[in-house]
DNA sequence: TTGATTAAGATGTATATACAAGTTTAGGAG
DNA sequence: CTCCTAAACTTGTATATACATCTTAATCAA
């Protein structure tokens, strides 16, 4: 057992949830039989409960305790940082992802900017569709600054590019920001995506850092407008 | 001084890197530094730089410190919950209310599906258009359940209602569940929007939840395509 | 019965200490 | 000069204690 104690417990306590052993709206021990029942501080509890609150599993209620929440509705939680990967697991029916375009190339003014570097920074670029039941709805293009991945194939594209950055390479991927716009179909989107007469795509701009905060990677996941959806929980600003 | 301490100072550093007294790629002060100078524990330093970690002004870095994250790319973030009069402050031009539509209402089943309420649960159901540059381009529907929200009128509907559950009701907005779909364009959305020929709306369906975890009000946010934005800070979940 | 008071139990905040683990720097051995 | 080690400093985790504040239930008085 090398994980966090206050990590275990609250993926102990997500897990009693996800299952039903607590139901939305009961209450769970009080951070003080927790602490006694997992035999540590109730601080401790506390940082697993803290946890718990950010991910929207349960609610703290003062002089009460801790309900729990539902979290049926939220289906897919594209909020936090999901890969496509981990998305796709939770799809029904069959999801193919494509490599169409693959390469090292030197980022023209636009990306500089995007990518916050210069013109001699070798990028990978990454273009690639994904299809559910062969319809092909989202089209990703990704770029990727060869100075944090020096080594990216066709072959590792076809899986997932987390996957080998996070497991092969021992990098931590730690934030991202993102924004999401309505564009224009482009003419690249009408050659890759089956778009059924539709006229604009729903863009996601994703700029992902790694955990010293240095930003490697910016991806605009084009998504045909009726495909797409996105779920987020947010509390309200600590202010 | 009756705020919590690790709030302000909290408050205090975010302040000092929106002035640009901070810098981003800069590290600030470590955390005994910090204790030292607030003259307060260690322990209450790090409360507020995990509050800060999370709303995306620094990145905290092992054995090396907090260095500070480039935070004027994220206009205004709509992540969170920031209220339509919030955002509106941060526009530059001249934005205007109306209420087209505003009474009490029986829920149908559909709403009474949202809401989690059944039929006899009276509701609020104000209808409001917004507009930017004398083009209305948000179409936002609001049911409140009245059980919460006794007196409820069109003037403060033109004002913000937010403001008035808080200050004046003394109620706590604590959390949202928010979805991010696009729909076809209904006939309330042709009637009430300026469309410019659009076919389709971007909709942000929101549950908002009170501090005691009580659900009391379903909006829908129908968006212009062309005038929608969405820009989020997510960290990677931590599992 | 009703109402106010009290006590018990819950979470929230603040402080203190100890050690683990990662980074940087200074200094010494070769 | 180069390389390695150790020390100093950083953040991360775990524990302990004290008190504040809020909720609920029990108790007591009118």
């Amino acid at each position: 057992m090398k994980i966090n104690k206050y990590k275990h417990i609250y993926e102990e306590l997500a897990a009693k949830m996800k299952d039903g052993i607590f139901q939305p709206g009961e209450l769970i021990p009080s951070e003080n039989e927790l602490a006694q029942q997992y035999e540590t501080s109730r601080e401790t509890i506390r940082k697993a409960l803290t946890l718990l609150s950010q991910n929207g599993y349960i609610q703290k209620l003062r002089g009460k305790g801790s309900v729990v929440l539902d979290t049926s509705r939220a289906i897919f939680p594209v909020s936090g940082l999901v890969s496509f990967k981990e998305l796709a697991e939770q799809m029904k029916g069959p999801v193919t992802t494509r490599v169409e375009e693959f390469g090292l190339i030197k980022p023209e003014p636009f990306l500089q900017h995007q990518l916050q570097c210069n013109a001699k920074d070798d990028t990978w670029k990454v273009t690639r569709t994904r299809a559910f039941d062969d319809e092909r709805v989202i089209l990703d293009k990704d770029f990727l600054l060869k100075k944090f991945i020096p080594d990216l194939t066709e072959e590792i594209c076809k899986d997932s590019i987390y996957s080998y950055i996070e497991q092969e390479l021992g990098l931590t991927i730690s934030f991202a920001k993102k924004e999401i716009v309505v564009e224009s179909c482009t003419e690249e989107d009408k050659q890759y995506l089956d778009l059924n007469g539709f006229l604009h795509v729903v863009v996601v701009k994703n700029y992902v850092y790694l955990d010293d905060a240095s930003l490697f990677q910016y991806t605009e996941s084009r998504h045909r407008l009726d495909k797409f959806r996105f779920v987020d929980f947010a509390r309200r600003q600590t202010t």
